[in-house]
DNA sequence: GTTATAATTGAAAATGATTTTCAATTTCAT
DNA sequence: ATGAAATTGAAAATCATTTTCAATTATAAC
């Protein structure tokens, strides 16, 4: 089941791009860990995409710029990405882990189709609301939430209907 | 980080069972599959639960009315439970695969301690409302969405705090 | 700028959950 | 009862993720 993504977006900003690599250097710094090319060709590869990329996939599409990057340091990247709140996972229950980033980025929700894959991004912001009543009516103190839909897409409801007849 | 739940549930009653199993052979018949002893034990023993679980820690359970089960038999027979929807899959993004059951239940969700595991389980009607609403607006058929608040839990908030004095 | 120290890298191996294989067994419609 | 087809469970395979380790590189102190 292959992803494939119904909207899109526009690319960061220079300075959206800028205020990033503070972000990611300051955690760097922050954690005692070092300012390398390998980190900076993944993290300007992982926010010039607007998609939910598997650690994979962001492997492949960081290899073209330098093919020398191995999986590991992608990987471990991604999770120092994550550490710092620039990317999140999200789970589209297809047993592969998604990243995507968080950067200057609404709240936002997912819906998903179980036949084919695609997914659209919406943005609702009850949905944040209603983060903050139940963390606080159970004492929690509520970091992120996800909130995904599943179903059938048009395309795919229509060949479905087609193959009955 | 262990499996702890908050809140709990009455078990299912002898009615909301045999529903239950009702459901389970037709859908066997549906596929031309056969009803079998073991398929009988691990529905029983996955409807008697209220929690989370992962297809090991059921295996668990269903060990111990039938030490003859083995774990292959329980994963399939969870695939088949979430087929005919008694079943269904809950990301809780520790890498393992839980599954809850939806019988009889309201369309709940789900807040989780990333510190300590504790769920809580909580209910809002106004979610299903979004789901209806934005699925309609991109054409969707939808089935059904998941909901999660992270963040951490009374406890763990007061012990960091400690560990800071 | 050199040097010492500590982190980084990436290939390969390890891990761990999930899924498949296969021969023996069981179910179910006849 | 009988036979075709599904089931079972142990073991092996798969696949994503994570760790290991020796060689390399960045940083801070001099």
């Amino acid at each position: 089941m292959l992803q494939r993504r119904i909207d899109d977006h526009a690319p960061p900003t220079r300075e959206a791009m800028r205020e990033a690599e503070e972000i990611f250097y300051r955690h760097l710094k922050r954690v005692g860990l070092k300012h390398t090319e390998q980190r900076d060709t993944i993290l300007h590869t992982f926010l010039e995409t607007r998609d939910h990329l598997s650690t994979d996939q962001l492997f492949r599409l960081v290899r073209k710029k330098d093919a020398k990057i191995g999986f590991t340091t992608v990987y471990r990247t991604l999770k120092l990405l994550a550490e710092c709140g620039l990317a999140s996972e999200v789970a589209f229950h297809d047993g592969v882990a998604r990243y995507e980033h968080q950067f200057n980025r609404r709240n936002h929700h997912h819906m998903v189709c179980t036949e084919c894959g695609a997914s659209v991004e919406f943005f609702l912001p009850e949905v944040g609301k209603l983060e903050e009543e139940i963390a606080h009516k159970y004492h929690f103190h509520a970091t992120r939430h996800t909130f995904q839909i599943y179903g059938l897409c048009e395309d795919c409801r229509k060949r479905n209907v087609k193959r009955l007849v």
